[in-house]
This record gives C-alpha cells, sequence and structure tokens, in this order.
DNA sequence: TCACAATCAATCAAAAATAATCACAAACAA
DNA sequence: TTGTTTGTGATTATTTTTGATTGATTGTGA
C-alpha cells in the first residue's frame, strides 16, 4: 500500500471514527506503531486530524478549553450567532467608508458578508488581506511582525501604520466584555494594536457573541463607552447605558 | 505499444482506481519500472496525475487546499528549473540573516525549501507571509495597499515601510532580463516596490530561469550589475561579466 | 506525593523505491 | 547508406520508508 493512500485512509478512518487509538490504527493497516505514529505527525501538520495523546481525532472534534485555539479550530465555535452579528456588521458599510478590520475569526466571517464595493478597507489579518481581495474589494494591509497562532500583524511597526490613518468605522474582535475591565483580549501586542486602531477610528463596533459578557482576559485595550456592540441577544442593561447595543435578533424582527 | 498511449492508458488506469503502484503498473502494460516512472514523471509534470513514493494517485483526490494561489495553471511552467532554482536560493539563507521575500510565483516556491529558522523574513506577499508562517519562521509584513491580481503589497505605504529596513538579502522575481534595459517587470507599482527593496538590501538575488533571458518588461527596477542572478542554464556570458551567475545545474554536480 | 504502565520521540539498520547514468535498438532524416 | 534522435531496459548510487530499539515523557491510580 502507497505512504499517501494509507494516510489518505486514516484521514477517513478518523473522520468516521471521531477518535481513534494507534493501536487500533496498527490493526486496521496493519503497520507498526512507529509508522502510524509518523502518518499521525504528518497529517496533524497538514491539518487534517488533531493528533493526542494515545492517537487522534477528527478536526471538527474542537477541544474547546485551549488557551488560545488555533485560527481554524477556533472559528467552529458559536456559528450561527457569529453569521447574524456578522451579515449586521457588514450591512453598516457604506459608500466612501475606509472601514479598519481586525484580525480574528468573528472579523473574518463578517468578510463574507461585504457587498459595498465602494468603501476602502484595511485590516491587520493576513488571511483577512487575502479574502478582500478574493472579494475584489479595495484592500490595504498593515505591515508589521505577524503572530503565527492567530495570522495577525503586530507590535511597533504595526501599531505606527495605524497611527498615520483615520478609519471611518473600526470592526473589532475581542475575548472579553466587562463593565470593570471593559474590552479585552490574552496577547499584549494584540492589545496594544487594537487600541491604536480604536483610537483612530471615528465610530468603533465590537463584534462579540453573548459569550463574551463578563469574561476578562488578560489586556485592557478599550472601555465600554468607546465602542458600539453588536451582539446576539439581551444582555445587561448596564451594558446599554453606556453604549449603543445592536441586538441582532430583534433587528431581523 | 506508443509511448503516448501507454501514458493515456495509464492516466485512465489511475483514475479508476485512484491509487496505484509501480510494480501494479509494470504488470499492467509489460515495461519496466524504468519506463513506468519515466511515463509516471510526464505525467506528473503535465499535472494529469500525483506522483507519490511508491507509484502514483489521481489528481481528483487531492486534499483542497484553501490557500493556493489561483495562479495555478501559469505555474506549471519549467518546473524543474524553477524547483532547482529555489532550492540552491534557499539554501543561501544564513543564521541571523533578515531576509526580504519579493512577491511571486518563483518566491513563493522558494519559500517551501527554506530550513532556516533563525533567520527573519520580511515580504510584500500576502500569500508568502502565510506559508512563512506555516513553516513557523520568524515573520514580518510590509504594510500598504493590496494589489488584486497578484496579491502583492505596493504603493507609497508600502515603499515607506521597506525603507526603514535593511535586509542583508533580497530574494527578487522577475518578468525580463536584459543588458540595456536591466530587470523589468511590468506594472509600474511593483517596479517601484522592487527599486526600494533592492535598495535596501545588502545583496539581491534574482530569481530566473532561462526564459526571463533577453526579456524586456514595460519598468526597469534595477540595472544588471547590482543583482546577482540565480539561474538553470548557461547564458550569455555578457551577464556573467558584471554579476556573479549561479548555474544551478553545474552547482549540483 | 510516588511508582508503574502506557505512550512518545529519536535513532538505527534493513528493505524498498527512486534518480541518474549507460548502452542498445528502433525510428527517422539527410 | 550514415548519423541523429528517441524510447527502452539494466545497473548503480542515493533517497525514502519502515519497524525495532531505547530512553524520555505522560497519564493513572494508589
Amino acid at each position: 500500500m502507497l505512504t499517501k493512500e494509507r494516510q489518505d485512509l486514516i484521514v477517513s478512518y478518523i473522520n468516521e471514527k471521531n477518535a481513534v487509538t494507534v493501536a487500533e490504527l496498527m490493526e486496521e493497516f496493519g503497520a507498526s506503531a512507529a509508522t502510524i505514529r509518523r502518518d499521525l505527525a504528518v497529517l496533524h501538520d497538514e491539518k487534517r486530524i488533531i493528533k493526542v495523546f494515545g492517537g487522534a481525532t477528527s478536526i471538527s472534534d474542537t477541544d474547546v478549553n485551549t488557551f488560545e485555539p488555533s485560527v481554524s479550530a477556533k472559528a467552529a465555535l458559536n456559528i450561527h450567532e457569529k453569521e447574524a452579528i456578522s451579515k449586521y456588521a457588514a450591512s453598516l458599510i457604506n459608500d466612501d467608508d475606509f472601514v479598519y478590520i481586525d484580525s480574528g475569526t468573528t472579523t473574518l466571517e463578517m468578510i463574507k458578508y461585504i457587498t459595498n464595493t465602494r468603501a476602502k478597507y484595511i485590516t491587520n489579518g493576513i488571511v483577512h488581506a487575502k479574502k478582500l481581495l478574493e472579494k475584489g474589494l479595495n484592500t490595504m494591509i498593515i505591515g508589521g511582525r505577524c503572530k503565527p497562532t492567530t495570522e495577525a500583524i503586530i507590535g511597533p511597526d504595526c501599531i505606527e501604520g495605524i497611527s498615520k490613518y483615520h478609519f471611518t468605522k473600526a470592526f473589532m474582535g475581542t475575548n472579553g466584555i466587562s463593565l470593570h475591565a471593559g474590552y479585552t483580549t490574552p496577547d499584549v501586542d494584540e492589545a496594544l494594536v487594537k487600541q491604536e486602531a480604536v483610537k483612530h477610528a471615528y465610530v468603533s463596533y465590537i463584534l462579540a457573541d453573548h459569550s463574551k459578557f463578563g469574561k476578562v482576559s488578560s489586556v485592557t485595550f478599550a472601555e465600554i463607552p468607546n465602542c458600539c456592540i453588536i451582539t446576539d441577544s439581551e444582555v445587561s442593561k448596564n451594558y446599554s447605558s453606556k453604549t449603543i447595543i445592536k441586538n441582532v435578533n430583534e433587528e431581523k424582527k
């Protein structure tokens, strides 16, 4: 049997079973443990499966408890909520807007629904820039150091780059929203970038589903009143007294 | 049996079976292993099958890479030459180098072969940045306007960004090399970016297969003596008198 | 906490597969 | 005819894959 063939079959097998042990795969394919482990290692690198201690699991079976899941794994969470939020956010873009799009999965989802081709777009997400380009939009990217896990652009060069511009609208992701800590994110470098972006935007929108409320991450990048929150369901009135809250479910009715 | 005829049959056979070994094809077509392998190599270059260790698989069951450049058709030309050039170029990178990687398909190919994880990398290609990140390399990206077709970053912000840095090595692509017009490219904006990159690099390497020689495109971005050409076969001695020419075929001996 | 078992990564040698080279034969052109 | 090109098979050195071994790491239960 071809090496490639066996690896393809292993992926199918794992996707069907959702989780398998090395011993199980040895039995199934008649190969040694070393070979199976090597296969799992390359398939893991190719992001076709997820290698775990003792075996492997399919990609869709994501682990929700990781500190900061990789872009692909994280994207699976709260799909419907994100979709509604993203669609509404995209509809806010007008002609002649100069739009900043923050890195992150929520804002990436939003790009799918952007229809305005007359606005100008700028982002610090590598994947975001590519998606914008594929839609034929007028796209710019901020320069700087690239963070491996989230594929976001960060660092002093990035902040300096942002400081030259003045956006009419900024669409931001966040990891936590709380009354006393404001908008927070786990990475200090990303927080600095977000902070600068919000500072240079006429209006900043925070895209966040209900699960983000009450959470606090390591670093604050903006205070609650500085941004307009776009979320999917009712939240504490404490937030609405300080900023405009667009409840997407209500909007759709 | 005609060579061409046999190759067509091999493609059909592989498409039907999805994956076959060389031994299987020897049996089926009564040819030697050498002949079968030659056929597979040809068919692989023609993108009609995918050659793997031990045999071949059909094109259809390839993993759909979500981030492949749409230029795949164009990229099929001069595969072996580009591969040899790319490998050699990648081998030039040392620890502590600050490497600029120009946008374009040749330099994208080169990233595959980069092994040095201690060097720092910076690029104006969006896909390039993503590939570098996926390899776990220390990656930066230049900011600026994004050009839709080539997914390259260009414009005044890009040039200003480059001007802040000093690269130890720059790896550049080109559309034409000629004695009187120097290195040329069709797009004015891209030319300006390339010009600035060469200006800020201690050594600039031009990656170009033999087909680029004698060609002239719209805009010149550097003169012949300013860069070191890495190419695949002998070219006019007029070039070698003005710069170092690394003949990859000779290098391999 | 500890010990123990299971699992893993690194290494090595053997086997399999490959690429490069050579020589031969058939097809072709002058 | 003669010389050249093209395809083929055999040979050989190199590369890839594989399974076994070993020492390190991880998870489990006392």
